[in-house]
DNA sequence: CCATTTAGATACATACGTGTATGTATCCAA
DNA sequence: TTGGATACATACACGTATGTATCTAAATGG
């Protein structure tokens, strides 16, 4: 505002505004998606112009790769997150239970969640979502069935469960919810919501027959 | 590509060619997102050029809405979909069943919702996409929720479930299995899945103790 | 059989986003 | 103090998407 030719300062100046920058274009992403905006948009969101941009990224798809890498996604989380308290199965359930609470109360994580599963087109092309939505998919889904698999060896599961088929449902229930409350998020009281929702779900893992392996519909 | 100078032909042949438009933008929003391609590429997909997408829309956000109606989204489906066999608790299992399965079997509907889950940014300008998901996800809530509370009258269902709670963490799930599949269509059997998928979500919402009214965490 | 209408192609003006090249002022090192 | 390096702004050239206007030929109505 009131710098008329603000040059190069000190470096962490420079370092704190390429922060602003990633502040700047996830605002500016949040609100208008990420194909529609210019460079310029972006930068001027921040106060700065489009030269800015190109001293710290190469094109809007490093920036949002940039942005992608400040945040991490559920997969990364979840292993970063201390995984150590409790029995296997209790463990499962706050894993999901985890998923769910973050979403419902961390807005910085909420915002991005946003972006990534509702503001950008999730494209082969692109390479950055796509693969950071594989690594995190598979990553959870190894993660889960590894507490399941103990949790059925500690005895607290049923040994004949489909392990495969109850995590890939029960992963498609944590997302689900979470994309759903990131829509309607103002319609519906998101933490009071996550607890219920885990302990059903965890419930209908260990109780469905369905899901029993060599299992009949019921 | 022979044709040098096609100009009107029939009204039949009109409405022909509409059809090819719709169908090549589908094609070419399924591989290129909605936001990159330009209408050029997708006349051009049709073997025509810029100016029959102009006699027949507006522009592309016209195109895409047009295209939007000729899909019918899960509520308007599950509305038209026969809907009178059984107890009202079977027929809210058949309604989760048919959404997933459907979603397995039909390769169209399948494009079309990959499109409108993966291959567009819902953002409050654009309108058209948001409208109908808000207007789908409502339309099936509520269905669901009429069903599940003839069943509680009935007597299949406990009688202090929390029927918002259950709806909106069954909903949830239903669309979160199908968005997964959509993205990861070829590592799962679909078809094979959705009857145990279908059976273990009802099985929950009838048996999960932190679904009923004045429940606490199990 | 002629006039009008219309499906679709083509041409053109305009706007806009990008990438790069250049300018400028500050910071740091000698 | 001076010269290079760097952060950021500004200016320019280019490609491209859009909307509209014009052109054509065929089909329809009288």
């Amino acid at each position: 505002m009131g710098q008329d030719h603000v040059a190069r300062r000190t470096k962490e100046d420079a370092a704190r505004t390429r922060e602003e920058l990633l502040d700047a274009a996830e605002e500016v992403f949040l609100e208008r998606g990420v194909s529609r905006p210019s460079l310029c948009d972006i930068a001027a969101r921040a106060g700065l112009t489009r030269g800015a941009i190109y001293v710290h990224f190469e094109n809007k798809a490093d920036l949002f790769s940039a942005l992608l890498d400040r945040f991490l996604l559920p997969a990364e989380a979840l292993s970063s997150w201390n995984p150590e308290a409790g029995t296997p199965l209790q463990r499962l359930h706050a894993a999901c239970l985890y998923l769910m609470r973050e979403t419902a109360e961390d807005a910085h994580w909420r915002r991005m969640l946003d972006i990534v599963f509702h503001k950008c087109e999730k494209l082969e092309e692109n390479g950055a979502i796509v693969q950071r939505l594989r690594a995190s998919r598979s990553g959870t889904m190894a993660h889960m069935e590894g507490l399941l698999r103990e949790a059925i060896a500690a005895g607290d599961a049923p040994s004949d469960l489909d392990v495969g088929l109850a995590i890939e449902l029960l992963h498609a229930c944590v997302v689900g919810t979470m994309s759903q409350w990131l829509v309607h998020a103002r319609d519906v009281d998101l933490a009071a919501h996550a607890a219920p929702f885990a302990d059903a779900l965890v419930h209908m893992v260990l109780t469905a027959p369905s899901l029993r392996r060599a299992a009949d519909a019921g």
